[in-house]
DNA sequence: CTCTTGTCGAACACCAGTGTACGAGTTACC
DNA sequence: GGTAACTCGTACACTGGTGTTCGACAAGAG
């Protein structure tokens, strides 16, 4: 693609949709086209001029969420006794869900089944990884698939997430209680 | 309300379309007025006789589905060993979850903010009931706020019920992966 | 300085859904 | 069998989004 010989103004533009994309769909995952074009101060048309449909942006706002995301968790030291590890993780993660749950909430009703999943790769094989170095450490549970204590992860975050949208717990629980629940149902024996 | 005096085919044809629309949306959260009225056999106008938006008639069908589920709920043997008794009420509910699952989404973004855990307060009730009368007797931890473990158990239960849609896991695997996470995070010491 | 690339707003066609109006027809009730 | 309650299809008005087209205009690249 020749995509390298873009206007300067182009890209400015194209960033600025992103960075509103995420703002707007992260405060209201039905944003309108015309919504996140106002909120990147740029004309519907512009938009359509980078972004084919709304699908493929909302695509592009998550690819890169994820990417950034990662960016995080890759500074995250997993060495040393997995619990630990597993902790600082939660410490990380749980706030990168926080922040791009409505995203995921849009992702997930305008682009295709499996899509969604297939751009959490990096994110979930990270978790695998911790998991089966605790299981063979001998301290995580290995009575379960670790894609179930994976998803099982998942979805405590998630919930943490919802309990604070909803006020009943406060940011600063959640990670403490997402840690303690975690390291007592992934506990071997 | 002289509600009482409805002629006949008005109340099958309430009935027939609380059902097909029951079934409708647990198909498809985003299932139409005009699907739900073919699915019932009856006109679209009819339909709006009898509920005046669509948003009423989910919340009806919301309220008998949270009835029927609590007749099913209200039948499990909640006494003795309360972990044993935890494995009963998962075994149970979280059938009712899988169920409901895509209910729950159209609930979710149809009626007012509040609403949908207004309806699931018997439910939330009882859960919570048994895990208190479990802290008492000392097999679960006390450490953690009773409502943070109802909404985890809630978070994997629902999480479950995602496995399954996607093919992940087996519907007779579903219970048993269950029962072992909650009774691991729940437990003291 | 010119020419390509990009931007803008307004307008348009389109679609899919919700809720209402009407008038003719049907069904239960007594 | 008469009457009130109910149903039906069609049609309509309205809303709110998506994606496209147009022509005039601005800005960057060489």
């Amino acid at each position: 693609m020749a995509v390298t010989t873009r206007r300067a103004d182009a890209q400015r533009n194209i960033a600025a949709i992103l960075t509103a994309a995420a703002e707007c769909l992260s405060r209201d995952p039905a944003a309108s086209t015309s919504d996140i074009a106002k909120a990147a101060g740029v004309g519907r048309v512009t938009l359509y001029g980078h972004f084919p449909s709304r699908a493929e942006l909302i695509d592009a706002v998550f690819v890169q969420a994820i990417a950034t995301g990662e960016e995080t968790l890759g500074q995250v030291d997993l060495t040393g006794d997995p619990r630990e590890a597993l902790g600082r993780l939660v410490e990380s993660s749980w706030q990168l869900v926080d922040q791009y749950r409505a995203l995921l909430l849009a992702a997930q009703d305008s682009l295709p089944p499996g899509r969604v999943r297939e751009l959490h790769a990096d994110p979930m094989a990270r978790v695998e990884r911790l998991l089966e170095r605790g299981r063979d450490e001998g301290v995580f549970r290995t009575d379960l698939p670790t894609s179930w204590l994976v998803s099982v992860m998942h979805n405590v975050m998630h919930g943490a997430a919802s309990e604070i949208h909803a006020g009943r717990i406060t940011s600063d629980q959640a990670a403490p209680y997402i840690t303690a629940t975690l390291l007592a149902a992934f506990r071997s024996d």
